[in-house]
DNA sequence: TTAATTTGCGCAAAGGTTTGCACTAATATA
DNA sequence: TATATTAGTGCAAACCTTTGCGCAAATTAA
């Protein structure tokens, strides 16, 4: 059976507050003596003292949690970065707790009303994206917060990001430089800081080489598997068809390898992909995929590390970082090169 | 500026306790007026009220959270099961907090003594498997909990699981029947429940088929992709290679494609594989991988269920629930039929 | 020996909720 | 008219901690 100072404090004759002080390592600052804190130290063993959290926080208005948001957990990337935030966070002292939007704003508002009720000490979210009023809340009141993978640009928020218009100008340079000049791309949520992003690479690398940007190879709407799947059948039948594809998650990649082997078609031969995110699968895949590769682990520990920042530090001071990483490139086989075919 | 129950006694000239039922909607328990109940909603809405978790949980002893304690959360599986884990507990009115052992006993009961002190209401707990006195504790204490995906066979709790050793007979078997004799197998973490049933599973297929074990084919210690890689160099360089092998987890799986195409080795041509584990990327691998799928949404939502029903039982019935999921063979191409060259 | 200082610890309030019990005013019953 | 019910609220304790302040005993200084 678990106890609680109370316990400890009868067993051993004391006060509530002599034990208190004792367990929580404040003997010094309360010149507690050496035979009290062995007596009461040796006790709270014997009586298999677990100190109350919500007791605590609730005296000191600190949970030593924080609020994980993120869209969904089972997609490879989040759920890395996930268990890097985690690591980092259990190692200072911090539980997680995680909340799953699948990547519905309604939801996403619900869980960050409720992690404020469970009076997480800070917020680590990535968020859906396609509002922020809610943020924007959290951000007035002071709450300490770093959103993660995704921003807004009208919002002055600690944030780590990736550079995805690099990352996007990147990929579609690399089709361009490889001869490609029907290039379409398979975007994710619409009207995201995160897509918009991503498609302003695309477009600027486009218009860098003089490609006039087809509307019609530009689709998608969503992260998951099935609009992979439905916008690479659709690019797949129209009239001229695109000799690249570039798919903007890991996911919409699944769906895209789905719809193309579905076709019959041979990737790099029939068609090109590149994709943004690297999964650990990609190096074996029937076409080894040439993607973007963004830095997971620096991300997460980043992210706890500004949150914690923000946590330790007094309000006043408004300074908001804003860290952006750079993604690579990573060249493997699923890209062919046109220019041998037009040179011989 | 979110306010408290005193806030609106205050506003409305009510009381705590009158504002308190009203805003758990205990009016008709304790005949509060209409008239009061809309005063004291209305300024709850005006004053932003927002109920502290942390008291509420503290005075009624009862978080509405659930503490998931994963050994890698980073693992597809592992990942995928978490999220569904999340959405159901969700919607039932709970929280998840989510602790990450990498495969570490130490870690292991370190973060459920956490999640002790945080006051969660159950567990939901994929243990590492190699001790279990600290399970066996939190048994003793009537604390609702559902052991997943591992178990122990001294312990009599509720947990949901895969049959590990019929998944394990069925894969090897599926080898022996297209002809393989020389079959490795690379297991995850040692003596735990789950490696020991896929061993059985292995050893008792090869005896049904009078197939003498060879231990030299028997290997693995844990479930990272090194331990995959490291292996599968070993039985590649073996001097009577195995003709298959079957790996035993995701990620031993990535280990072991890494080992192979390292060694310029073809899949089914060279080399055979069995998975323990299937991923969305497995049907377009260079040689779409044969694999045993685990009925992973399933296993989330049984967990919580079970999990749910502890909760809400009263401590004094003590039927625990075993449930066993039987596993499914998918087949593709990573196996050689070895009988065709027989034949021929 | 007396006064001043130090040592070692306890009192009690505070943090926000919930809920059994009691209390007042209004209404119904006799 | 006097009494019993009922409707509608409030009091205060309890959940477990932490910590500013204060107090008695022990020690030191004068």
């Amino acid at each position: 059976m678990t106890s609680k100072l109370a316990d400890i404090a009868e067993y051993t004759g004391l006060s509530i507050s002599t034990v208190s002080r004792v367990v929580n390592g404040h003997t010094r600052k309360y010149r507690i003596s050496d035979k009290t804190k062995d007596l009461i130290l040796s006790a709270a063993n014997e009586l298999n003292y677990r100190p109350n959290a919500l007791a605590r926080g609730l005296r000191l208005k600190k949970s030593h949690s924080i609020g994980l948001v993120v869209p969904d957990i089972s997609n490879p990337f989040f759920a890395f970065v996930t268990r890097i935030i985690q690591n980092y966070a259990h190692s200072s002292g911090y539980s997680l707790i995680v909340c799953n939007t699948d990547e519905s704003i309604d939801s996403e508002k619900e869980q960050i009303e409720l992690l404020l009720s469970k009076g997480v000490d800070g917020f680590i979210i990535m968020p859906v994206g396609i509002e922020s009023a809610h943020i924007e809340e959290l951000l007035k009141e002071n709450y300490p917060m770093v959103l993660l993978d995704r921003c807004f640009e009208s919002l002055n928020t600690n944030s780590v990001l990736v550079d995805n218009y690099m990352g996007s100008y990147t990929a579609t340079e690399h089709l361009i430089s490889l001869g490609h000049r029907d290039i379409a791309i398979i975007l994710g949520l619409k009207n995201t800081y995160t897509t918009n992003e991503r498609l302003r690479g695309y477009k600027k690398a486009l218009e860098d080489h003089n490609i006039i940007v087809n509307s019609n190879y530009i689709v998608g709407k969503d992260y998951r598997i099935e609009n992979g799947y439905i916008e690479t059948k659709f690019l797949l039948n129209l009239e001229t068809r695109p000799s690249a594809i570039f798919t903007t998650s890991d996911l919409i990649t699944v769906g895209a390898l789905k719809a193309i082997y579905e076709e019959n078609l041979k990737i790099s031969e029939d068609i090109s992909i590149v994709a943004f995110d690297d999964s650990e699968f990609a190096p074996f895949l029937k076409s080894p995929l040439t993607a973007i590769r963004q830095p997971k682990e620096i991300m997460g520990e980043m992210a706890v590390k500004l949150l914690l920042a923000d946590i330790n530090s007094n309000k006043s001071d408004l300074e908001k970082s804003k860290i952006v990483l750079k993604p690579k490139l990573i060249i493997r086989e699923s890209v062919s090169d046109k220019r041998v075919l037009a040179v011989i």
